[in-house]
RNA sequence: GGCGCUAUCGUCUAGCGGCUAGGACGGGAGAUUCUCAAUCUCCAAACCGGGGUUCGAUUCCCCGUAGCGCUACCA
């Protein structure tokens, strides 16, 4: 096994397919990756695997790099980045693999199969039918060629495959850091196909060649890798190469259990970004799913997490990604966070608002607006969501509320109050507080009876920032315009 | 079907043979309050089942059950 110990500087990859939008599954990997290298001072690669014609999407590769950067991942080598072990595209290594699969031909581990893809289908077919025990998959039919025959084939230019001669039934082990001691029979496996009939490598070829070519000394990688690992091992073993160290991550699941995807909550790293997510917010969460640093310490600094990360405390379990938990950690990032770094992102936001021409030009009105939002929101998106009417006049009134505060005793009350409020000095949230104390212990009732009606009538909605800041913020010919409109509002719907 | 992985509150987890099984999210009750949020108290909530091993199992082993993965010229 692996001869890599503690202390040497690790280097590990993070390959994924360029085949769609990076997943947090694939994002959490990355990061345990990216903690793993950065706690032992060891490096992190990016390696594209794009071995796969049929479902490469150019839009991808760009997909994984703002998701990575987004998450604040760097890779120290890779695309982009360069190094000395590139190129890091594989489609762009195809001359390696081909070479290191003639080398298994020449010594005999590997051979040609000119099998049709009729005759694969067909074999399935019928293993499938008699639902045999053992023994399924290829039959190894090609295994048994003359040179003469393969000859023969080759020059008639027949396509065909190179495929890994699997050795009998013989223990097949390994050590996953996670799980502990793994064996397979070799018996279960079938001769793998190394190369395509395209020219192209499959995924276990190029991705062993790579591995040991760019000295890959840790592969963490998803557990659905876990059944492929011994087949892995194998080929190294047919290249002499000593393997690295394997630790497979437990998968990430819906909250109805099943698999996370676009349709059960979000699945793109992208997307959280989109919806108002804070990367540290959701980097901080991805952590701790599958891993915990122990005691009881959830919220914690990249820094932290590099010093307290290690794979013997990564959990073996599948764990359900709980998007109400991340919304809580969020919002403790977002309560961290200065106005300042805030703005660009909300801003942006509100741009896609359609909000009145010259409403976000007023930077120190804006900053005002988000600090009086920030600590009642988890997401950056209910920043900007809530607080429109600071842009614009209200367009309706939450009717529940209006039911509960446009009362028709309320229009004596906008009455007494609106001849004040436009004569009020200085407009501010102290002496509006007086204003509202004093005409509320001069009508004998709560405050709460002006309070309410006032929050209504400007915001449109029941909740909100404490009055008096808000109505500070908005301004005097804002507040009593909108305050008269309620008005009207209200003696309207009386009248009918 | 075969092979493999996994199994502590609803969820994320701590626990590494002896604990009233701890924390967090969410939920419930209350305090506070101009609303919402926040904050502060308190409450409910778990070791999948059965065998072993042991003086003693949540913890170690085996079996069962369930979930998941693999079983492609996809990764």
């Amino acid at each position: 096994m692996a001869d890599w110990k503690e202390g040497i500087p690790p280097v590990v990859r993070f390959a994924p397919s360029p085949t769609g939008y990076l997943h947090v599954g694939g994002a959490r990997t990355a990061l345990f990756n990216f903690l793993f290298a950065r706690h032992h001072g060891g490096r992190f690669i990016l390696r594209i695997e794009d071995t796969d014609q049929k479902r490469y999407q150019p839009e991808a590769l760009a997909e994984i790099y703002a998701s990575l950067k987004w998450l604040g991942l760097p890779w120290d080598e890779g695309p982009e980045a360069g190094g000395k072990d590139g190129p890091y595209f594989q489609s762009q290594r195809t001359a390696s693999y081909r070479s290191h699969a003639d080398q298994l031909l020449a010594a005999g581990k590997a051979y040609r199969c000119f099998c049709t893809e009729e005759r694969l289908t067909h074999l399935r077919e019928e293993q499938e039918k008699t639902k045999m025990a053992n023994g399924s998959g290829y039959d190894r039919h090609c295994r048994s060629l003359s040179e003469a025959e393969v000859e023969k084939l080759l020059a008639a230019a027949t396509p065909h495959v190179v495929r890994l001669k699997i050795p009998d039934a013989r223990a097949v082990a390994f050590h996953d850091l996670i799980r502990g001691d793994i064996a397979y029979d070799s018996a279960q496996l079938d001769d793998l196909v190394l190369l395509k009939s395209d020219g192209f490598p499959t995924y276990h070829l190029a991705n062993v060649v790579d591995d040991h070519l760019m000295g890959i000394t840790h592969v963490l990688r998803g557990d659905e890798w876990i059944a492929s690992t011994p087949k892995h091992i194998l080929i190294y073993e047919a290249f002499a190469w000593t393997p690295p160290v394997f630790a497979h991550m437990p998968v990430i699941l819906a909250p109805d259990g099943g698999k996370l995807s676009k349709r059960r909550g979000a699945a793109s790293v992208l997307d959280y970004q989109r919806s108002g997510f804070l990367p540290e917010a959701l980097r901080n969460f991805l952590a701790l799913l599958g891993w915990a640093p122990g005691g009881d310490r959830e919220i914690m600094t990249l820094d932290e997490m590099i010093a307290a990360f290690t794979l013997e405390r990564v959990q073996a379990k599948a764990a359900v990604f709980d998007e109400t938990k991340l919304e809580w950690m969020n919002g403790v990032y977002l309560q961290g966070r200065s106005i300042e770094s805030l703005l660009p992102d909300v801003r942006s936001l509100w741009e896609k608002m359609e909000l009145p021409a010259g409403a976000l030009e007023d930077e120190t009105y804006l900053k005002k607006v988000i600090a009086m939002f920030r600590e009642r929101s988890r997401k950056l998106s209910e920043i900007a969501e809530n607080s429109l009417y600071f842009f614009r006049d209200p367009r309706e009134y939450e009717p529940q509320a209006a039911r509960k505060h446009f009362k028709g005793e309320v229009l004596a009350l906008l009455d007494a109050l609106i001849p004040r409020i436009a004569k009020l000095e200085p407009f501010s949230h102290d002496s509006l507080e007086g204003l509202y104390r004093g005409l509320a212990e001069e009508k004998g009732i709560a405050a709460g009876k002006l309070i309410h009606p006032t929050r209504l009538a400007v915001s449109g909605v029941s909740f909100g920032p404490g009055l008096f800041e808000m109505l500070e913020a908005l301004g005097r010919e804002t507040v009593v315009r909108r305050l008269e409109r309620a008005r009207e509002h209200i003696a309207g719907g009386i009248k009918a």
